[in-house]
DNA sequence: GGTGCTTCTCGAATCGATTCGATCGATTCG
DNA sequence: CGAATCGATCGAATCGATTCGAGAAGCACC
């Protein structure tokens, strides 16, 4: 194939298929884009020289940066991609801004916010930006894009200027289980809380998270029981994973004085510390009572009827995408705020 | 601040900041890029003046136009990224496709085959396009990359005409767990199906699937098992997951004549197909044995010790972003084909 | 028939960088 | 001491489209 190889060599460009066609660049731009009026005989002239010439279409390329548009929407998030999209809620959440994406005609660009190689969120290119408030060293990456004069969306993240924020009730919802538990009865009970900062370390629950806890949601889930229960301990988890959940379980539910409840920061640290329960001969919720943070599907839950806070995981990415688009039209869209649903299951 | 606002209104350009610092704009990009000798002193005269005007670096727009690359390399999945990204082999590969994306210092574009809006296949710029084969609808994509002269990888897919295929041992894979059942004695098996098209109906499979399948790994696994059982029956199931597979698995054991082992395509519906046994209180292996595809993690499994294949995911969604990237700098990689191992675990 | 529209088309400027070849001292070599 | 070499810098061409303003043609109306 010659000609396949030749055409791979020199793609045709638009003054190639206007030539052929007879007509003059502008037109021919104005054919493919539909901007502007050109008649059905001249649009159909060059789209078959473009058809003869095996033109692709305008190369993107040229045409951003003529347009100061590149169609395309960065969505930061945490390091390694297996992390971030262990839990549903990233997942559902990157969905709601695939469909926004999608309906504007946007491509998603995944960066991750290494420590390292942060090239990529210095020169890729793109229109907007959306932050993904779990991974917890944003400044970084906030400066750089500042710069660069990018219109962020930060999803669950500490306000930060010029960047918009879409919010959850962390704390709300928090207080809402931690009241729960208390209306039944448990005045001893323990977290198992999300990383604190990025060091991935788990560990006991540091008397002061408040000053150490540099993840957002974390920090607010906290402060949610606090404002319930002034004392509690508990443990900092690996991540939110099941596994993660098991490990904080058994360390929570294996001392002496192991708590009446407890509260997990997500619904997989909370099937987690339910299996650690079991395999320590415990029943749930007679022997202790566990709440969970998300509302994942029963399907992802074990089949688990988890007592749990449902937030929005969709609507919220929708938001965020739909926040951004509307930031790259000049508009001053208003920060957002999504609440959770209380959802009594059976593990209260 | 005012000084914000007009940062963003006109960003300062590379002709911008070289004549601050009083050199050509050739000299201030080869200051920037590394490419070429500059003095150290005109270098950081060059980056003060950057520094001063507030200058992030040149425009990717502009320079991805001049070199030819943009540094960005295209995924093409599923429609849903929820559907996608419920399977945890999906998220492993892409994780390997972004380590190499990583190292290359490329950004990944995530693109969905959505049968619509394809604006973003045939508009997106990009380098090089990875195409994750569980998405069936292919062809029409593949067209239109092949016609922009796109390199493209395919995971696992049927061979396609410039399109370097990475492939899965699926159907010796297969073989090997229907041998497996085979010496323990099963005669009578039934298959849990991945879905053969996109239309994403499930319900018993047919006979002659051999002819409706479209979905590549699902008809290889499917002639993997025929190899060894010439006639067997089974379900198609609504998709990777727990839930489809548990449905298939209450049709398959719910029958008067039910087989005495499942093979389901993939683990989580493997998952599934147990719940359903236990729902019909049935033991699994003694009444039913079920084997698996994949080798998630335990944690995945809901600590069910599969019996299955476990598949190289990571490894080779490294290789597809290697392939890509090989393919750009104008090699030629060969095909490669990844094995899966058997490992044998409480369900058979 | 002239005037005022609308519809279509074109030329030229522009987007913001990269890169090739040329230039010009300064240094080194024969 | 002339020539060759090298490092640093610059000018100009180029990447491939989009868009603005202007011009030409066609038409209707008074």
């Amino acid at each position: 194939m010659t000609d396949d190889a030749s055409a791979r060599a020199v793609r045709p460009t638009l003054a190639a298929v206007a030539a052929r066609a007879g007509v003059s660049a502008s037109t021919a731009s104005l054919a493919f884009s539909g901007a502007g009026p050109v008649s059905v005989e001249t649009r159909e002239k060059v789209l078959a020289a473009a058809e003869a010439l095996g033109y692709a279409g305008p190369d993107p390329r040229a045409a951003s940066l003529r347009r100061g548009r590149s169609g395309v929407l960065g969505v930061v998030i945490e390091d390694r991609l297996r992390e971030a999209f262990r839990d549903p809620m990233n997942i559902a959440m990157l969905d709601g801004i695939a469909d926004e994406a999608g309906a504007a005609g946007a491509a998603l660009l995944l960066l991750t916010d290494a420590a390292g190689g942060r090239t990529d969120i210095a020169s890729a290119s793109m229109d907007a930006v959306i932050l993904v408030g779990c991974s917890t060293r944003l400044d970084d990456s906030v400066a750089i894009l500042r710069q660069r004069g990018m219109p962020m969306v930060a999803v669950e993240a500490d306000a930060m200027d010029g960047v918009l924020g879409i919010d959850l009730d962390n704390r709300a919802a928090s207080a809402t289980l931690a009241r729960h538990l208390r209306e039944l009865g448990h005045d001893r009970v323990a977290v198992v809380s999300l990383p604190l900062d990025d060091s991935g370390e788990p560990g006991r629950l540091p008397g002061d998270w408040r000053l150490r806890a540099r993840s957002h949601t974390a920090r607010e889930r906290l402060e949610g029981v606090a404002d319930v229960y002034p004392a509690f301990g508990g443990r900092v988890a690996e991540g939110s994973t099941i596994e993660a959940g098991r490990e904080a379980g058994m360390a929570i539910l294996g001392e002496a004085d192991a708590p009446t409840a407890v509260i997990a920061q997500s619904d997989l640290l909370a099937v987690g510390v339910i299996r650690a329960a079991e395999e320590l001969g415990l029943r749930v919720p007679e022997d202790v009572a566990v709440v969970g943070f998300d509302g994942i599907r029963r399907d992802d839950a074990n089949g688990i009827d988890l007592t749990t806070m449902v937030q929005p995981a969709v609507a919220k990415g929708r938001a965020a995408g739909r926040a951004a688009f509307s930031l790259l039209d000049g508009d001053e869209p208003a920060r957002q705020l999504f609440t959770s649903e209380f959802r009594r299951g059976a593990t209260t």
